[in-house]
DNA sequence: TTTTGTATTATGTATGACATAATACAAACT
DNA sequence: AGTTTGTATTATGTCATACATAATACAAAA
């Protein structure tokens, strides 16, 4: 009686690389011995034996470790745990040029959606100076500046300084990496509705809504300033 | 006359492996050449050579690149760019085990940011079935289970399927990340302000909301529903 | 024409060697 | 003593080589 498996049917066979797997091992190793930032692990010489697999192998996964930012080695001193900067790891893969059609299009409705979302964190943290920098920001606004270049500009200084305001960093590295993403699909012909250059609330005025620190009133006016990239969007 | 350096300060030096720049390189190459999913890039060898390393360093790069879905390498063939999941990579460091208190808050944050944010998303995109599908989530919802387990698994789901009404994959896909942060954060004694129990917006009362397919007001209901969060962060 | 075998090729893994930086500790000096 | 300097040691970083393995093309056999 030839068992080929247990369940008649064909089960996929494990495609994965050593490397994979090993990598996921260390992983394991870590969360369930519950390793904090600053421990040391094993070294590689010790992995690569109690794992069974080559230094090559330990290397590689250690490697790749290394480049989210969950290890750091040192020579002599071996790999110890580190904080990992998530934005540092999305920034590596976060490239119009790479990424596929739908994801860039949804990157885009994401960045939309913290852009109102985190009207809270803004009134909340506002500072007296926050607002006398961003009053300096949209200073030249009104007079409707047609130089593009110039009006892209301070587009990125005014919702740059937003999410600064909300004093939350990984937000704000977030939207770092978001920009390029969002002007890319805003100018390529990505989406398909026109661009209808109407215009709704102004950054004067969107600073105008933060300095009565009324959030519902800026989450409204923040959704009318993006009205032009939502009526892309939606038909 | 000993130059030491051109401008008389201690320039930091260098202290990148090797395969970190290669890494580097290779990315480089790839958005330079404007090389695109599906493309395949020079054969290990080549790499090798053309830059005058080892093909261990090579492969290590290559193998962090793997990782990240960048790139998927098959026997003979050699490697090919793919277009890189980006969640799926977040998902490797995204452990609240191994990421730092403040980032940890800050996720926390963006999660909540992202829920109220998302209203547009949502009311454009609901259909018949899904608010078919909420109310029936939120059917036991009124007479005030108590079973605690049972209350988290509604929250989970409720939530789960408003990224999902959302039709952004990418979104979806980053709640599915964020939530395991979220909870953690939420019951670590990381929020130094109490948990009010209070009752704010009912799931069943987001439903009726939702609708009537007015965003504006399903933000200012979320962001009632969310008031006992709120609370913690702010004062 | 289809199948089967075989050579080839590029990646996957293993091993050994040496370079290099960090560390500890002993030796030398003031 | 206390500081500096040298030296051995250790773990990671890099290199070279060899062989295993999967995918492919193509020839040989049925």
């Amino acid at each position: 009686m030839k068992k080929i498996n247990t369940d008649n049917k064909l089960q996929k066979i494990d495609t994965t690389s050593l490397v994979d797997r090993v990598e996921k091992s260390i992983i394991e190793f870590l969360t369930e011995r519950n390793l904090k930032v600053g421990d040391s692990i094993p070294k590689e010489l010790e992995l690569s034996s109690a794992l069974g697999v080559s230094r090559t192998v330990i290397r590689e996964a250690l490697s790749r470790l290394r480049m989210i930012g969950l290890l750091e080695s040192k020579k002599k001193k071996g790999s110890v745990i580190t904080s990992p900067d998530l934005i540092s790891i999305l920034g590596k893969s976060m490239d119009p040029r790479l990424l596929d059609d739908e994801t860039l299009k949804e990157i885009f409705e994401m960045r939309l959606s913290l852009e109102i979302g985190m009207a809270d964190f803004i009134v909340e943290r506002v500072t007296e100076d926050d607002i006398k920098e961003l009053r300096q920001i949209v200073a030249n606004d009104p007079p409707r500046s047609f130089d593009t270049m110039f009006l892209i500009e301070e587009e990125i200084k005014f919702h740059g300084k937003l999410y600064e305001i909300t004093r939350n960093e990984t937000l704000k590295k977030f939207q770092k990496l978001l920009l390029p993403v969002f002007n890319y699909v805003h100018l390529s012909g990505l989406l398909k509705k026109p661009m209808i250059n109407k215009r709704y609330a102004s950054h004067k005025e969107l600073v105008d809504v933060i300095e009565t620190r009324d959030a519902e009133a800026f989450r409204n006016a923040m959704r009318n300033h993006l009205e032009n990239h939502f009526s892309r969007l939606f038909g």
